[in-house]
DNA sequence: TAGATTGTTAATCGATTAACAATC
DNA sequence: TAGATTGTTAATCGATTAACAATC
C-alpha cells in the first residue's frame, strides 16, 4: 500500500488556508501569492508553499495562485467536496451548540443522528433529527453507515460511548470530553479540549507575572 | 529578564496529566509511575518525565510520584491554584455552552462578564451575570481588570472584538472564531478551531478511501 | 542487596525556514 | 528583458525518544 506521510500540522493549516481563500474569493480577488496567504493564516510563505508541495503544484511562477482553483484543490485534499454525515452523542449545551454550529454547516458537515440518555431530551427534535436514546446508538449508526462520531458527553461516560461507536463501525471520532480515549489503531481519533487551551493561556500569564519571558516557537496559534 | 523556553506541547500535556491525576486521586491511588501517567494520557513515559523536568524534580527514584502532590504541583505550574475571571464575548449557542461548560468551572474559570449585540439577549442573565451590549465592553472589561477574553462571535466580527479586548487591557485571548486574528505581540492568543479538527478526520478518511496508508507521527491526540 | 523508577543526556526524528534555481 | 513568485533543496531548529546512571 502506498504510504503518504504528511505532517498533521500541514493538514490543519490547509484547513485554515482554505477558509482564508473563501474569504478572499468573496472579496473578488482572483490571484493570490503564498505571501498573502501566509499573512492571512499567520504563518510564513515558505510554509504555505511547502504545505502545498506535498500534494502537487498549484501555482504559476511569477504569478501566484488562482484563488478559486486553489480553494477547490485544498477542499478536495481535505475530502470536503462532498457532504459528511456524523453522529452526535451527548446533546447537552455543548452538543446543542455543535449541532447548530455554523462553521460545521458551512463546511458540509451534517449531524444525521443525535443520541442522549436524558429522558427529557429523547424524542425532541432538532430540525428533522430526533434525539434517540443511547440504547439505539449501535443499531442506528451501523444501519446508516455513519463514518464519523462526535462525543460531547461528560468525561466519565466518554470511553463507553467511544466503544459503542467503534462497535457500530464508525471510522473516525472527534472527542470533546476531557479524557484520553483508547480506541483500535485503525480508528482516527482527535480530541478538542477546551480547557487545555485556556490553561495554556493561564500558564503564560502566570509566567509573565513571575517575571519570566516565555519566548517560544512562533506557531500557527499565535 | 529570565527566559524560560518550554514547548507549548509540554504545557498542553501537563494540563492532560493533571486531569488524569485528579481522576486517579479519586480512585484512591497514592503513588503513580511515569509509565502509568503516560498510559492515562496516551504518550510515552520518557515524555512525561521530560515534560516535568522542565520545572523541577517531583518524583522519588524507585518509587514514583505522589499523586496528590504532583497534581498540585502541575496546577501551580499552570497557574490554576487561583480562580480566573474571564470576559465572554458572543452569547450565541457556543458562547452559552462555554459559559455553562463544566470543564471550565471545575478548573476554576468564571465568566464574570458577558457581551452580545443581540437586543433579545442583552439584559438577560446567566446566574448572576447580566448580558451587556458590546458598546459596554471596553469600559467594563477595563474597570474589572479582566485579564482573559473569550471570543465566540462569527468570524467576520472577531477581529473587531479582539481589538476592543486589547484596548480594554486583556492580556490573553481565547478565540473560537474560525479566522486568524492579528493582535499585538505581548497579547497571548490561542485559537480553538472546531472545524479544523473535524477536517483532519475527513482528510484521513479520504486518504484511506483512496487506498493510501497515512502513517504519521504518533501524537497526543491519538 | 535486588528491583524499580526517576531525572537527564545524547541520539534520533521530524518540522520549519532560508535560499535560490526555475519560470512565468 | 526585468521583476515577481513558485517549487524544492538543504540547513536549521526543536521536539521526542531511548538509554542509563543515580538512587530509593
Amino acid at each position: 500500500m502506498r504510504v503518504f506521510k504528511i505532517p498533521e500540522a500541514t493538514i490543519m493549516r490547509l484547513s485554515v488556508y482554505s477558509r482564508f481563500l473563501t474569504k478572499v474569493k468573496k472579496q473578488g480577488k482572483v490571484t493570490i501569492s503564498s505571501n498573502d496567504i501566509a499573512k492571512g493564516a499567520g504563518v510564513n510563505s515558505a510554509q504555505v508553499r511547502k504545505d502545498l508541495s506535498f500534494f502537487g503544484e498549484f501555482g504559476t511562477r511569477g504569478v501566484g495562485y488562482n484563488v478559486e482553483e486553489l480553494e477547490w484543490d485544498i477542499l478536495k485534499i481535505l475530502g470536503l467536496t462532498v457532504e459528511w454525515n456524523a453522529a452526535l452523542v451527548g446533546f447537552g449545551h455543548l452538543g446543542h451548540a455543535l449541532a447548530l454550529h455554523r462553521g460545521f454547516q458551512e463546511r458540509g458537515f451534517n449531524f444525521t443522528c443525535i443520541f442522549d440518555n436524558d429522558p427529557l431530551k429523547i424524542g425532541t427534535k432538532l430540525n428533522d433529527v430526533e434525539v434517540l436514546p443511547l440504547a439505539k446508538l449501535e443499531e442506528v449508526v451501523a444501519q446508516n453507515h455513519t463514518r464519523i462520531g462526535v462525543i460531547s458527553v461528560p468525561a466519565d461516560a466518554a470511553q463507553d460511548i467511544a466503544d459503542s461507536l467503534v462497535r457500530a463501525g464508525v471510522q473516525a471520532i472527534l472527542n470533546f470530553a476531557p479524557v484520553y480515549l483508547s480506541v483500535p489503531q485503525d480508528i482516527e481519533l482527535r480530541n478538542v479540549d477546551l480547557a487545555v487551551n485556556l490553561e495554556v493561556l493561564t500558564f503564560y500569564l502566570e509566567m509573565h507575572r513571575q517575571g519570566y519571558s516565555t519566548e517560544r516557537t512562533p506557531n500557527l496559534a499565535k
